[in-house]
DNA sequence: TAGATTGTTAATCGATTAACAATC
DNA sequence: TAGATTGTTAATCGATTAACAATC
């Protein structure tokens, strides 16, 4: 998060900085100045090693008996993931799924906006949680209009393929997939599959089979 | 997937087994008698030797030049996740995100089966895509009664640890939380988090710091 | 047979955990 | 000062990748 070049940061370190952010939020609305890994770590369940080397890579120095300067540490940390600036997305299908995504609440919280949606259902037009649906056949034309490079597919699984070249086609470069389709993309545009499956997987291997090792 | 002692699998490992489920299932259908690991590499994009040490691990042979047998590989696969025979669960919180859950139809082809939903507002009472709709206070009782060991969690974050206790009192053992709140659980309770947070930092890292390096 | 694919062992890589000096 | 906490280097662990013999 400073200037300089420094190591890459993995999956599993910026999954864990939103915990954080939640948790030093918490703190500070709570009128603390200074928040020291340890706490942090047993507020998360976490091993206070992790939590330091993690804090620490922000760049952020800080004070031994006493912990982070709390200001600097959130700055820096919403910075990082760039939740300062709220990404703007918008969403393909308006169904429950899709809904449910369109009136979560939390994401204003972590610098994400939806702000336009789309569905193929006519009878889905208008409003829904503020945010105005469009057309399917619009995609690509308002994508590009609003100059959003992030998109959110929830539509049925017939129509992810489609949908996805859409938006690409209108200047997606990030795709948040809710669908179980295998996307075919460029090699410059990310897709982040949000698997169901998987986690359920994960859930029931570690009921049936005893917890995890670690 | 033998009977005999073998090396712990890990999380990563079982998140590729639903996937390895879906391409199988769909060769399978195309009628498919042998599946090489290098074809369902290649549909998920996946390196050949990754998907080649999975398979193997379920202790169903191979044939060189040919691939697995179909049908022993997928009912190997399905066998260890537990899909061969559906595990029950219930819901609490039938808001919108809860709706979109109990309607999913995926999970028919996943070895689950929400079998009651709760919800403390009385309007919400009846049935949601066929499923009952009780009152919250009656979690535990119920829970109890149907014997149901996984619980979902998509109640307002301030009701979450309540809701967790009544199914906890009620013999729940593993959680899938949807909510951002920390539980406090005993050890032999799994909580399975749900971070929609964690993945858009993922997303929303890749596409302003590059692609992730592998 | 020739060659693609499996099965397995070894090498590499990255993340976690441990250890400990520095510091407020 | 004493002691908790930071910062950093080293050790461990697990997963990925590479290499290659076995086999149909």
């Amino acid at each position: 998060m400073s200037g300089a070049r420094k190591a890459e940061i993995g999956d599993k370190m910026v999954k864990r900085y939103p915990l954080y952010l939640r948790v030093l939020r918490e703190m500070a609305a709570q009128g603390e100045t200074y928040a020291s890994g340890a706490v942090v770590a047993k507020a998360l369940e976490l091993d206070p090693i992790v939590v330091r080397k993690d804090l620490s890579k922000t760049g952020v120095r800080g004070k031994p008996r006493v912990g982070f300067p709390m200001t600097e540490i959130i700055a820096s940390i919403e910075r990082y993931l760039g939740w300062n600036a709220a990404t703007e997305a918008v969403l393909a299908g308006a169904g429950r799924l899709g809904s449910a995504l369109l009136g979560y609440p939390g994401f204003q919280h972590q610098g994400f906006k939806i702000v336009a949606a789309f569905d193929a259902n006519p009878k889905k037009r208008g409003k829904i949680a503020g945010i105005p649906v469009y057309p399917s056949a619009q995609i690509a034309e308002i994508v590009r209009t609003l100059n959003v490079s992030l998109g959110i597919l929830t539509v049925p699984a017939d129509q992810a393929q489609a949908v996805a070249d859409a938006m690409m086609a209108g200047g997606i470069r990030g795709i948040w997939n809710f669908t179980p389709v295998q996307l075919s993309v460029p090699a410059d545009v990310i897709v982040k599959r949000e698997d169901l499956a998987a986690s359920l997987a994960v859930l029931s291997h570690r009921l049936r089979h005893g917890e995890h090792p670690k």
